[in-house]
DNA sequence: TTAGCTGCAAAAGGTTTGCAAATTA
DNA sequence: TAATTTGCAAACCTTTTGCAGCTAA
């Protein structure tokens, strides 16, 4: 397996593996990587791109997503149960979900080359990505007399 | 949404909600659970358990690993785009895993008190729970001369 | 006795795949 | 032109659900 370099300055066109081609459907899943932002579902990228041009198929969305990966332009993220969560390499960053509202936070990653130095120093092993996800409740529902407005399908996490 | 409590030393049995039973089929997968250790499957555990008694449910298992989280006994991680890990909320720890050949190294929690509490301070998100996943590569993978002996459905993370 | 649990089978939701036709380099 | 990509539809895999019968307290 080809572990993908690391994340560069956002770009106008993708990153190509050796062969690969650049059509009309990859510029546009890349282009709306970058409006969409952080974090997106492969669904809403398949909804902005079908905007676009609605003969795009949900089934070549997944396979442009899994290019975009292995050239180390895009990385994955689970947050929560549904489906992946896609982001720019450029724009990584852990998460805090909320568990009563589902809302995300972008958080600071300062702490996580520590955890790095250390792993590699006790079991030898080679990090490439980190993927941070804090659970809890958001400022907003903690408030007293705020209510749930989303359960997430596994509430049991 | 119940934030379940603490996690607490290995028992016995498993924690109940108020008004829930303990059946012969809950026992066993509590005792699965200890058995096969942590980051398991439901798939694992319902192999496990079907050896001991092959009219369990598949659904039964997951029901009752469903309630196991919500008592607060059980925590689930998504390591890889495989099913979710369980494991006993005791057993609950960082997670490296290796990209090359899927492994799982357990690693230390030292760091993760200090993201908490910086989380409080700057945007009031109180924490329940910490979802630490390391991606990379293995002391065996990155030996000169291996090579991959596994490749995971989403190689592409 | 009776609320809660189980087994079965079928559905759901997200992702992947096979293949013929279209397209890029 | 030749190899890669696409669109479509169907398959897949994990997890959830509906329901009638069973069972722990």
């Amino acid at each position: 397996m080809a572990v993908a370099p690391g994340p560069r300055p956002e770009a106008e066109t993708p990153r190509l593996d050796p062969g690969r081609r650049l059509t009309r459907q990859r510029r546009l899943v890349w282009q709306t990587i970058q409006e969409i932002g952080p974090h997106c579902t492969a669904e809403q990228v398949t909804a902005s791109v079908k905007q676009a041009n609605p003969r795009v198929a949900r089934s070549t969305v997944y396979r442009i997503l899994a290019d975009l990966c292995s050239a180390g332009d895009v990385v994955v993220a689970r947050l929560d149960a549904g489906g992946l969560r896609y982001e720019l390499a450029a724009a990584e960053h852990p998460h805090a979900v909320c568990q009563v509202c589902g809302k995300v936070i972008h958080v600071g990653d300062e702490l996580l080359e520590t955890f790095e130095e250390h792993l590699a120093a006790t079991v030898g092993f080679r990090t490439v990505r980190i993927d941070l996800t804090v659970n809890g409740v958001c400022r907003d529902c903690a408030a007293p007399g705020r209510r749930a407005t989303r359960r997430q399908r596994h509430d049991h996490i």
